[in-house]
DNA sequence: CATGAATGAGTATTCATTCAT
DNA sequence: TATGAATGAATACTCATTCAT
């Protein structure tokens, strides 16, 4: 991509020889593209090797096991989240502006970015087992508390309307993570304005004015 | 179904002898449970053979393949969804009390009767294949046509701020669906209560009024 | 073998069908063949399936595990020895005789029958794990008891030398165990007499008499 | 092997770089321990490696092959007993004398040094192929034949009962050979009182004398 | 000499499905 | 209608071994 003036060091075989980040980076994404075209029950480990540009035996040499390939997409799903929108709000001293925050970077992570490590998380939570699956129940968890604990703040400071931040939390959520089932970036609507509608929509209602 | 007046064609073992509906229908039932819990991908015929209550042979004489019982299953939930919602709610003639009407009929459905089959529509829609997809999707189109027509209405007759439909229909639906991956109803809850705050939420957002 | 003049339920079709207790005993047999031949470790199951001509998925209606299998086959060699050895000498009440008898019995059994079963027992209990062969295990220190104490009796009736009973088992046991390694049934040496020879050379020594 | 009095060619970090000879007695010594403790057939080469402290690569550096490397140690097993055994005992003109020996030799061998690699020619033979079994059968056969011959002599020479010399040594061989799976170096039993009771036990057996 | 990466062939085991009974 | 047995193809994963570096 960069336009690398790269010294490249002497030769250049037809197959290139990558270093384990690199190789497992790629085995990861091909894994996530696979897992969330087919499905993680329906996708063969050949499949994914395929997709890798590798053999079976070779991706071994990177991943431990099918089960453990998944938990690794998955946490970096998390990792893309909490870096790309939790992180960047946690902090917001007004909930309210925390809030819009929040659905304006979460809305844009899934519209723009489309990383398939989340929609993996989002569709597989029931192909994960013991601990692994744990682990990342914890981490949704967290961000669950945050926002409830954000429409606490807006209820108890006037901003919003006593509704249960329970309530409101998982709405919003599913509001935000069905975007990926129907959203065409190509489409007619833009990221930015979707973003800007689920705050109005969120926010306002539906509703005319009075 | 059919008013079986037979008292139970010659002898009766404890084993009791059932007539081919009922058996499918109990594999369906079976089938749906297993494919919720586990995923299509990670169930296997033996499993759903065992919940069933027969042996993966017998199963054979009621289904065709697997793939065509998830298919069964998922028409089923769309009847159910079409039978307890769409139906009810289609041919009411103001749009602000049919959205009503339509988010109370379908946040209890999925809270009340939490029907499986339903939840495997929302989940498996990757497993589908073929014909069967296109099936499952055209209805689902439907639906989402219905919404977009409401809001549209909602718009013309000044009910509903200016709002893109699409993006309404959308929200919304991701905000029912995304339900049964939280609520418990043996929780704090009330199914009925979350109906009404879905409805309430929807319509006049969460800000405090002015 | 024995001149059926079966009456030969109906049909005979060129792929006759088994009932379970026959083809799991077929199955037996030719794993124990097979482990026998090449050592459970070096045997595949594509092996095992072809001896018992069946396919490899086929042996598994019948059996659990290839380890499952290897204790199958030592427990079954283990009832061989007991039936045909110890429990056939272990009531008799002088111990002379009753050493006379278990050398021959077991000296018999290994040259006339040559259980492979037997064999594996000996050869493969580093194969074996866990709970496996915790119970092998347990039936092989029973016959050590036994010898033991048969050893024991002979010295305080005055009937053996003062020598150490443990000793006296393991020589015994390691002089007949070793037999299956260098016995052939078609050679020079017929199994009647290799039984007395033992009994006489594990008995008086090799030495020539004063 | 080869002099070398270099002292250690230049750098020395911690690592220490060992010379060929110590790296490939090393992998055999560690191989021997594996293959002993799991079996030939159940060990891989990379246990085997990391019971050598090297990686699997590496190793192969030192060995051609995993069958030559169980070739390479049976045979240092048969060098062993034959340095430890058979030569110190081959030549001693007087047969009964030449037994005594050799059992108290032999029986020393296996319990006093415990060669893993003489454990290895004992239970793996049925994994050793082609020429590397000749090989190893030749040098078993040859110490068979010693022991006949000698059993012969005794015979001839009025020292011994007319027993078979065949069975004669193999009834020996087994009782020696067996005391591995049983001897526990820690235990009650010394090593030089079982050598002295074997010998005791195999020339007199084990009833009182008249 | 040593190694990380790679692989083709093979491992045990499970799959959805069929069929004779 | 039901089933135990059977199977070909696929499953996830491991093997001994090679090779560029």
């Amino acid at each position: 991509m960069k336009s690398t003036q790269v010294t490249e060091t002497s030769k250049a075989p037809s197959r290139e020889r990558l270093d384990h980040a690199t190789r497992t980076a790629q085995i990861y994404q091909a894994a996530a593209r696979v897992f969330c075209e087919q499905g993680f029950g329906q996708a063969s480990m050949s499949e994914v090797a395929a997709a890798s540009g590798m053999t079976k035996a070779g991706i071994y040499h990177h991943i431990g096991s099918k089960d453990e390939l998944l938990y690794g997409i998955m946490s970096y799903g998390m990792d893309l989240f909490e870096e790309m929108v939790y992180d960047r709000v946690k902090n917001i001293p007004d909930p309210l502006e925390r809030l819009r925050a929040t659905i304006r970077a979460h809305v844009l992570l899934v519209t723009r970015d489309r990383p398939k490590e989340l929609t993996v998380v989002l569709n597989e939570t029931v192909a994960l087992k013991g601990d692994y699956l744990q682990e990342i129940n914890k981490r949704r968890r967290r961000y669950v508390r945050f926002l409830e604990r954000t429409f606490q703040e807006m209820i108890d400071q006037g901003l919003a309307r006593s509704i249960d931040p329970r309530v409101a939390t998982f709405a919003l959520a599913g509001m935000i993570n069905w975007i990926y089932q129907w959203y065409q970036p190509s489409g007619r609507i833009k990221d930015s304005d979707l973003a800007e509608a689920y705050v109005d929509l969120f926010l306002g209602g539906v509703l005319a004015g009075p």
